[in-house]
RNA sequence: UGACCCAUGGUGUAAUUGGCAACACGUCAGAUUUUGGUUCUGAAGAGUCCAGGUUCGAAACCUGGUGGGUCAACCA
């Protein structure tokens, strides 16, 4: 209810982000005829990562809220890096975010003939070359960021030998490498781009749409300007270091262009995240060395990881929303996404228990043999969610922390001749414990029950300090629980010039838990089904885990100001 | 001996575009609670990188510094 007042507070502020802000002057101007049209454009070259969800929550947020359309775009003009494994990742993680291209499912593939007569015409035009120099040579005479470059020799060769040459470049008749087609512009720019990037080199891999009909592909930055001017993109967003690019782009489009549209490049900041990585190169690498388990391991910040780990699409998206657009490079704080997720389930996930660390309790006066199935609301934040009933008997499970024999000051939990609730059920005192002589290991705890005080009864309403999660011995499932920490034990691993973000792993980010112990509701639980363990966190059920042996991943523990208070 | 971008509590963002620096996370305290969760209340924490300038008034505009980022793939 109230958690609801706050957003609904933050649904009024009137603040926009800088990016939309220029949309909505652009949609004011009567620009595009107050079109709005954006796209997302991945390169199949790897996993979505989170990352890219902030990228993909803007380009198809826009294009809703204004009432436009976002496309869905493969920069696929690489052949040799791409595969059709990663299209369809692509595709699956956007749709489980929530968002729709429809029909516009397009590739920059599909450009490529009128790439290649773009180019053929920039030839004629005089503003293209073929350039037969080796790679190295290339880029000595681009000189640096500070010094001019030089001109290529074959910068002045004539138009028709350079339409020869990359007629021929495509027919495959000469190798990978020897030639490349450059565009004319100035060699002594300051920026480093307009220094006649090449924009068509040779590869004679076969590519996953076009197969082997083109022996010469565009680059990237002749490829994606002129896409998106070609889908009639109104807004073009992107990641800041493609700044450097606009000039470039623009200088194409104003070649291409016929009337007065052209596609606005807008940049933003990228989403860093404390503790972890973006990188999609560093985290290929943690796959193939077999650090993580693959891309969809839990620790990863991919959506297809985040998604087992038991993150929702709308706390990923909330998450992005709290972060924002801006110019500046941040690193956000974990703590935020872990908030969002927090604030998601607490609303959807139904409570259940389920003990890690088992600890029997036998209590003595209630009549073994006996069965009693106590109710349990589901989900105390939404009464719908109906409640369930769970078996209590003469044994029950309570976690190890539960229980201490020389307990400190604010201890509300189980001691030597205190008591405590059982969540639902009655309160016990604790009369004894037995232990194990040789390694001080408690290995079960007596108690006696008031049957007065059972919930819902005569005497519930007594208090006492503390209230305790449970399972019923005898109808527990067993359960193996995967707890996940931080990838890293660094905020930034692969920000650190001397150190290889390696040296940060955190040894400690995976802990499997075997001997667990879960209520019997749980049988029916489906893969990634959420659920929350009271007092202990959000849990999830893996893909790995069987009618035998549940499997549960931790997506997030709770607050817990009892830690805090020990440390 | 360059060009471009950026600079607001610990973190991320606001500030109706020149008018009392606000929100979220985090932190701390209290209340409620059959989850040490949730919820609620309150507090601490920046005077906006620095120095000048314009102005009645600057976080915002101008100049110059400082600091950070990006750019020299036949990658995207």
């Amino acid at each position: 209810m109230n958690e609801l007042n706050n957003r609904e507070k933050e649904e009024f502020r009137t603040s926009i982000s800088f990016i939309e802000q220029f949309i909505a002057e652009d949609i004011k101007e009567g620009k595009n005829e107050g079109k709005v049209v954006t796209r997302f454009p991945p390169e199949p070259n790897g996993y979505l990562h989170i990352g890219h969800a902030k990228a993909i929550c803007l380009d198809f947020g826009m294009a809703k809220k204004y009432k436009g359309k976002c496309n869905l775009r493969f920069d696929d003009t690489n052949p040799v890096k791409e595969d059709v494994e990663y299209i369809d990742s692509i595709k699956e993680d956007i749709r489980w975010l929530g968002f729709d291209w429809e029909e516009r499912e397009f590739y920059a593939s599909d450009y490529f003939g009128k790439l290649f007569d773009f180019a053929v015409e920039l030839i004629k035009r005089g503003l293209a070359y073929v350039d037969d120099q080796p790679a190295d040579l290339i880029s000595a005479q681009k000189g640096s960021p500070s010094q001019p470059g030089t001109e290529s020799p074959y910068r002045s060769r004539p138009v028709n030998e350079n339409l020869d040459l990359f007629e021929r470049m495509n027919k495959g008749e000469f190798d990978e490498g020897s030639r490349v087609l450059r565009v004319k512009i100035d060699m002594t720019s300051p920026n480093m781009h307009m220094r006649d990037p090449i924009i068509y080199r040779i590869i004679k891999s076969p590519h996953h749409r076009t197969g082997s009909s083109w022996m010469v592909y565009p680059m990237y930055d002749f490829a994606h300007g002129q896409s998106d001017y070609f889908e009639g993109i109104t807004h073009s967003l992107c990641t800041l270091e493609f700044e450097v690019h606009r000039p470039l782009y623009d200088w194409f489009i104003d070649q291409l262009k016929t009337g007065d549209y052209r596609p606005r490049q807008i940049e933003f900041n990228r989403l860093n995240l404390t503790y972890t990585m973006m990188s999609k190169r560093k985290l290929l690498e943690l796959v193939q060395e077999g650090r993580v388990a693959g891309w969809d391991d839990p620790r990863m910040p991919t959506l297809c990881g985040l998604r087992r780990r038991g993150y929702t699409p709308e706390a990923i998206k909330r998450f992005v929303d709290l972060i924002g657009y801006t110019k500046v490079e941040a690193i956000n704080d974990v703590s935020l996404l872990e908030h969002a997720i927090r604030e998601d389930l607490n609303m959807k996930a139904p409570r259940v228990f389920g003990v890690l660390n088992p600890l029997k309790v036998i209590i003595q006066n209630y009549p073994e043999g006996k069965v009693e199935n106590v109710e349990l609301v589901n989900n105390p934040e939404d009464e719908s969610m109906g409640k369930r009933l769970v078996p209590f008997s003469n044994e029950v499970y309570i976690e190890q922390d539960d229980f201490m024999e020389n307990p400190p000051n604010k201890f509300f939990r189980l001691a030597p001749g205190m008591e405590v609730r059982l969540k639902g059920a009655y309160i016990i005192k604790c009369t004894g414990f037995k232990k194990n002589a040789k390694s001080g290991a408690i290995e079960e705890v007596y108690c006696t029950y008031d049957p007065e005080t059972r919930s819902g009864g005569n005497a519930s309403d007594k208090k006492v300090k503390g209230t305790l999660h449970w399972v019923s011995a005898a109808q527990a499932l067993n359960a193996e629980v995967r707890l996940y920490d931080r990838l890293f034990d660094h905020e930034d691993p692969s920000g650190q010039k001397d150190d290889d973000y390696r040296k940060f792993l955190n040894p400690d980010s995976l802990k499997i838990l075997t001997g667990c112990k879960v209520e019997p509701s749980l049988a029916q639980a489906a893969t990634l089904d959420r659920f929350q363990f009271q007092r202990l966190g959000y849990f999830c059920i893996d893909p790995d885990s069987t009618v035998s042996m549940l499997v549960f991943n931790r997506t997030v523990p709770l607050k817990d100001t009892w830690a805090k208070v020990n440390r």
